[in-house]
DNA sequence: CTTGACTCTGTACTATAGTACAGGGTGTAG
DNA sequence: CTACACCCTGTACTATAGTACAGAGTCAAG
């Protein structure tokens, strides 16, 4: 298996080579195996796990919220039930995530719309997003 | 036009008090009139504004990037087409977030699923989520 | 055999987004 | 008329998520 050190990972994944480091830190990722002198060595899967953690940030996950995406799998301490559970309410979230974003999208277009037929206002015309979507 | 107190906006919101001057601050809301004594008095909009920033931010907007929004509208200042064009690029932004959710959607209910019917692996399943998304 | 590019650790600093006072004014209820 | 719940300002503190740096080790190239 390929292994990386700490600023091929982080070349490959697009982050500051001490993030990986805080990351570690925060138990978002396992401690890596180290080469004879000590170098942290990383795996395909580190990087893929890295890949995950930045992209669920740029979709408002924090990182304890990431954190809890990646232990739901079934383990020797938890009931299967247990995960179901929380995984529910996590796709729960996400399914609100994405209810917010389509009417976001929605009065995007119709902005571009009416700037496309030049029938324009001055007023702010995102506001209507949310209209009655207070419980996001 | 019926106003609100400061307090009485952050009760209506949901947020807490000094956050209303903290966007108030970072521009994100006008400086609301004041009472002859000095207090601030918001209006409905200004509610629907806040509510605006804080259902943005859950769906991963900074702070800066929602002020981005609030200003998309046509004004002296700036053309139709500089408008048009920066509504478009968030159009492409959120249509990009909606990808990822989607994606993340599926990887959970592909775990709801497998646990539903009890074929139970110990390995982290949403690693597979944004498996092709590293441009989001 | 040393110079430059990497790595290690620990610690300190930064940006963003608030949150919490301190010290003072206002205004209604008892 | 005074106590309590508000409001005002300014300033200081906090949490989250990094980012930078100092001081030291490693190693391949010139």
């Amino acid at each position: 298996m390929k292994t990386m050190t700490r600023g091929e990972l982080a070349k490959e994944c697009g982050v500051n080579i001490e993030a990986l480091r805080y990351y570690e830190k925060r138990r978002l990722i396992d401690p890596p195996m180290r080469s004879e002198i000590g170098y942290r060595l990383y795996s395909n899967e580190d990087a893929a796990r890295i890949r995950f953690i930045r992209n669920a940030q740029k979709l408002g996950f924090t990182l304890n919220e990431i954190l809890e995406l990646l232990k739901l799998r079934v383990n020797k301490n938890e009931s299967c039930e247990s995960v179901l559970k929380k995984t529910k309410k996590k796709l729960n979230e996400v399914e609100q995530k994405i209810r917010g974003l389509k009417s976001m999208k929605k009065v995007l277009k119709k902005m571009i719309h009416r700037c496309e037929e030049s029938t324009l206002t001055s007023d702010c015309p995102i506001l209507g997003s949310f209209e009655s979507g207070r419980e996001l």
